[in-house]
DNA sequence: CTGTTAGCGCGTTCAT
DNA sequence: ATGAACGCGCTAACAG
């Protein structure tokens, strides 16, 4: 500033090794203060308070010179950015990549930029995100993976999404979390109910689980779901017939064939997810050459967008998953309330080819 | 400031309605200036200049506070950031999930949070988002979707691009989007052609193709390698064959209406996406009575997760979506080199049970 | 309506 | 090895 600057050519052409514009020389180009830019390309609080003229001068400056503010200088003065985070468990499962799409349409009708972060099931990966974000002063973060039934992680979490409100951010979980927050709620309860109760109906009374990792709350909750439908129901559920099927395809296909092996009378099979479900249709028919429905109905959970093109067409429970990342959104924009609130979610159980009356 | 302070208690305890906890804080609490904290936080340049001591006293009031940095803060002192821009068309097409998750897994290995963006295939969207991962100084951004062949559109695009790597941004690009960068390119024209020459090997000499909308490069190239591979085998396709399947199920499947009834002889397809596959399977056999490979053969295109599930099981054209997600995010992390480079990423035919020798 | 002046929280010289 | 002081680019008071 004090070294004497060099004779500034009036109506300079664009400034070229500078780095990025700042709005400072928006300002200056313009011939205005840098905070009448600002008023100019922000509108600043309340009303429109910058001149007509000036107004063009620096719109047109900044067009010129392809100027777009500083993201982060902003954030550090107002305090606040537009960012809001998303947490799943993995991108390529179509389950979260449904409510991360849907999440991401109502965050782009708001002009809100998304940081999309996978955990791949690491509850220590989760943490660690939830920090990073709250370092990013992300506005809000959507807790979208499964929660954990963990005693200490649950308390580690509660923690760290205390430290975030505390700092001014909003969390909304999709599912239970055993913390207190804002939650978009799935009826995986009654969602595996439905599918336990349209099997009975059809006559089933001997059933198989392929279920996943206990420690997911959505598995435990589903699992629940449907074990209770099976007592209130009369039916008998040996622990033999209840499997983990890693809630992937090829776990779960595994898990197919062992669960045939321990209980080859099975009629029915409930899978916890479609992905597992594919690989139990694939258990079903290739290795095992069981043929489905008429030998074992099987019914699976989601309703993803491939459950309609299996061999044969999938029965199944479905979430409305771009629903629930949208209102999960919604949540957010409609701010913290004084109380958390709770938003349930239901399902529909869709028929398709998957089950039929047992021989 | 004037005001005086109440008479801070010794030892206090954690500081209650501050807001987020600054590294000021950490420091009085510690009982260093601000830079030695944030040198025993960092490591700064070089070598840990901090005592032993000091260090220890930092790190614990950091985490008795739970602090973390203000990113934003950070990024403006030192003008650069730890984020990542990932733009695709959508993220619930599992073609996108998997090169998303392919990009973020190495994302993560380095640290780097990703801001994932949707443009649903509008190129205004695209240029949109470009800017505004400008403005959010992120270090790079990754254009997964594909390019749209417009000049009008590229010309635009090169703009911004210019201006964003005016700024030290470095963009890689998957596929042809016309701009010059570093690009990971997927065999689009030899996979077609692959897909082509499989059908023609089986004795097939009647082709339809389901392709997409023709603005998209991705479409382009592949339409264009099943057409020259056709030309150069001396078969036919009469223009009529080729429908637009709008790279969407739906669209496709009532495409593979239109097309079977235009030419009724066909006995092999061409898909141009597996997606759009789906629907033509579930028109050929539920709409149309035809059977697949029986009666007509179709192949598809990418190899998604779903395609050995489907009905029948199909044969496709492999694209290793995940690599090239990470291989993008791995130009990005060797930085920008003199001269734009370029990855290929061959594709490979998956055989399974949707063609056979027509009858 | 517009310009001036202070920070926002952090990294980084430059002294010490 | 540590601290003081300045600046990053922008918004928000506060004057005119």
């Amino acid at each position: 500033m004090s070294a004497p600057t060099p004779i500034p050519t009036p109506d300079a052409p664009l400034p070229r090794p500078t780095g990025p514009v700042t709005l400072q020389q928006v300002a200056e180009r313009a011939g205005v203060s840098s905070a009448t830019a600002s008023r100019a390309l922000h509108g600043s609080s309340g009303t429109r308070i910058v001149g007509e003229e000036l107004r063009r001068r620096v719109l047109d400056a900044a067009r010129e010179l392809r100027y777009v503010s500083n993201a982060p200088a902003q954030a550090l003065a107002r305090s606040t950015t537009s960012v809001v985070g998303v947490v799943v468990h993995d991108v390529a499962d179509p389950y979260f990549a449904a409510i991360a799409a849907g999440a991401m349409g109502v965050a782009r009708e708001h002009g809100l930029l998304v940081m999309l972060a996978a955990t791949f099931r690491d509850p220590e990966l989760e943490l660690d995100y939830l920090a990073r974000l709250r370092a990013q002063r992300a506005r809000a973060v959507v807790l979208a993976g499964s929660g954990f039934a963990d005693r200490e992680f649950t308390r580690r979490l509660a923690a760290e999404v205390d430290a975030y409100r505390a700092d001014g951010g909003h969390v909304v979980a999709v599912g239970e979390h055993g913390i207190a927050s804002d939650t978009v709620r799935p009826a995986n309860r009654s969602g595996a109910a439905l599918a336990v109760r349209h099997l009975h109906d059809l006559g089933h009374r001997d059933f198989g689980i392929v279920s996943g990792p206990r420690a997911l709350t959505t598995v435990r909750d589903r699992l629940d779901g449907a074990r209770r439908q099976l007592r209130s129901l009369g039916v008998p559920l040996p622990p033999a017939q209840v499997i983990d099927g890693g809630f992937t395809r090829e776990q779960a296909r595994v898990a197919a064939r062992t669960l045939l092996t321990r209980a080859p009378d099975l009629t029915a099979i409930v899978v916890l997810n479609d992905v597992m479900a594919a690989g139990v249709l694939a258990a079903l028919r290739d290795d095992l050459g069981l043929r489905v429905p008429d030998q074992v109905s099987v019914v699976g959970f989601d309703d993803l967008p491939f459950a309609a093109d299996l061999n044969p067409p999938l029965t199944t429970v479905r979430l409305p998953l771009a629903d629930i990342g949208a209102r999960a959104m919604d949540m957010i924009l409609t701010g913290p309330t004084i109380e958390p609130r709770t938003l349930d979610l239901d399902t529909e159980l869709i028929l398709r080819n998957s089950t039929m009356p047992p021989r």
